[in-house]
RNA sequence: GGCUCGUUGGUCAAGUGGUUAAGACACGGCCCUUUCACGGCUGUAACAGGGGUUCAAAUCCCCUACGAGUCACCA
């Protein structure tokens, strides 16, 4: 059965591309009818954040990545937080040197650091300590690491993305296993974590490629079978740099607070690296879900692209069911426009085919509290032939049609009836109409409704106003 | 610097030896429309460069350039 495993590192935020990797391991075990396991990497004591689990487990609940097993709901193959297996890598770690795969090294860590990274490999003549040596230093209770020994000649691995590599041994390091504080490191717990708890499809971004091989000829020391490879491309910000919390949207959170829905963003990062086999953009979880196939992925890294995922938001809002849009902008509305006798149903549902993100949708009826002043040139329309000198003289016709109508008939479908009549009796294109009127009673010429419906909204007193403030204007 | 990987329009991308080199976002135009939007139609725009192999190369090989990853007691 395909297991495929998510491993964070609790140490804050959830990063765009941990998500999206968190998704594609989703997306191949679930595509397999197979599992789908959380394990936290905490051996780096040092970097932990406090919260930084809770934020893993939040993040995964509200984009519906459901695990199957992980550190809050157990399984059979735990503990699922690697702090808690401290003496499971110990016990392999031990089995390595037994079968000379691994050895003990007792210099100082400041030795290493100092040394030039570029010039020849750490030189460290641990490896050839004689028994009785090590035996002396273990018991003279000296600071010890236990490091990787790497054999000669070459090894090759198959990544299901990368295809084959292969790599001269002589470029691999005799790398940490277990630190000197007794924890393993990250390239050694993942192998034996990945193999107890039988992970099918090893699945992270494609910074692990270089040090894979190193990880292979640790399954081999074990003798364990090597699982399937799947390295992922990165992600890059705007300028073609990796993706940084400093310069913007680099983490789920981030995104949730400029108005971006879950779905909408899981949607979004399927696509940065994937692609299906038709034309789709859209898939909810669930598509993804049958859809989703290795053969799909790509080598090359992606940009973020923040202009697609508004379009995708946006198109996320147009499917939401109307009453929930509805609930939700309703706040905003009432948050921030005073006037209070207006048919809010009306002005969600208008603003549910026009806006990226729900908290925008009251800035689409600013003008209803307050007419700010605007440039005469906005009465200009070539497409109807509006001239200011029609504006002016429209207006005034239209002053004296509505300055009539009864308080009870100050209704849109009314007041469009009665202009409609007005532009046959002046022999006026409807537009010539009611562009002029859209100007005057809104200010500005994106509106969400048409005039005689912010007539309506605005009040038959406020109307007339700002249509004697328009005339006097065009004077 | 060594090693490894990558490079199709501004961006995401399809493409696996013969295509008018898809589609989406963004941008422009047109239609619909009392505005805007939605929707529909449409336009601009790409195989990093150079060598091979082949009747034929975005596709296979080599070189160059550029970019990235890695070379931690971080993951």
């Amino acid at each position: 059965m395909t297991r495929t495993r998510f491993a964070p590192s609790p140490t804050g935020f959830m990063h765009i591309g941990n998500l999206r990797t968190a998704l594609y391991e989703y997306l191949i075990a679930k595509s397999q009818n197979g599992k789908f396991i959380l394990r936290i990497e905490d051996t780096d004591q040092n970097r932990l954040v406090l919260e930084a689990e809770k934020i893993i487990f939040d993040t995964l609940k509200i984009t519906g990545l459901k695990y199957d097993e992980g550190p809050d709901i157990g399984g059979n193959f735990g503990p699922y937080v690697q702090s808690e297996r401290k003496e499971i890598y110990k016990k392999y770690a031990l089995e390595l040197i037994k079968n000379n795969h691994a050895y003990y090294c007792f210099c100082d860590k400041e030795e290493f650091n100092a040394e030039d990274r570029f010039s020849e490999k750490n030189k460290c003549n641990c490896k050839n300590l004689s028994a009785d040596e090590i035996k002396k230093n273990l018991e003279a209770g000296k600071n010890f690491v236990i490091r990787q020994n790497i054999p000669d000649g070459e090894t090759s691995f198959f990544d299901q993305v990368y295809g084959e590599i292969t790599v001269k041994n002589s470029e691999l390091d005799d790398q940490v296993l277990i630190k000197s504080d007794g924890l393993p490191t990250y390239n050694f717990a993942n192998v034996i974590d990945d193999h107890l708890m039988e992970i099918t499809h090893v699945v992270r971004g494609c910074e692990y490629l270089s040090s894979t091989p190193k990880y292979n000829l640790l399954y081999k020391a074990f003798g364990w079978q090597i699982p399937e490879y799947i390295h992922l491309p990165l992600i890059l910000d705007e300028h073609g740099e990796k993706l940084s919390k400093r310069k913007g949207a680099a983490s789920f959170e981030d995104l949730m607070k400029m108005g971006f829905l879950p779905e909408a963003i899981i949607n979004y990062i399927a696509l940065l690296g994937w692609s299906p086999d038709n034309n789709q953009e859209i898939f909810s979880l669930a598509e993804l879900e049958k859809k989703f196939n290795v053969r799909g992925l790509s080598k090359s890294p992606a940009i973020f692209d923040l202009a697609k995922l508004k379009w995708m938001n946006g198109e996320y809002i147009k499917k939401m069911d109307k009453d929930k849009f509805y609930n939700l902008a309703l706040d905003y509305f009432k948050k921030n426009i005073k006037k209070s006798d207006l048919d809010y149903k009306f002005m969600a549902e208008a603003a549910q085919t026009r806006v990226e993100f729900i908290e925008d949708a009251w800035k689409l009826f600013d003008f209803v509290d307050e007419l700010r002043d605007y440039d005469l040139d906005l009465f200009l329309n070539k497409k109807m032939k509006v001239t200011h000198e029609i504006s002016y003289d429209v207006l005034n016709c239209v002053l004296d049609k509505l300055k009539d109508i009864e308080l009870k008939n100050w209704y849109g479908e009314n007041l469009k009836n009665v202009l409609m009549d007005l532009a046959k009796e002046k022999n006026l294109k409807t537009g010539q109409i009611f562009w002029p009127l859209l100007i005057a009673l809104s200010g500005k010429k994106n509106t969400p409704c048409g005039a005689t419906e912010i007539a309506e909204m605005l009040g038959k007193d406020e109307s007339l106003k700002r249509i004697n403030f328009a005339i006097e204007k065009l004077k």
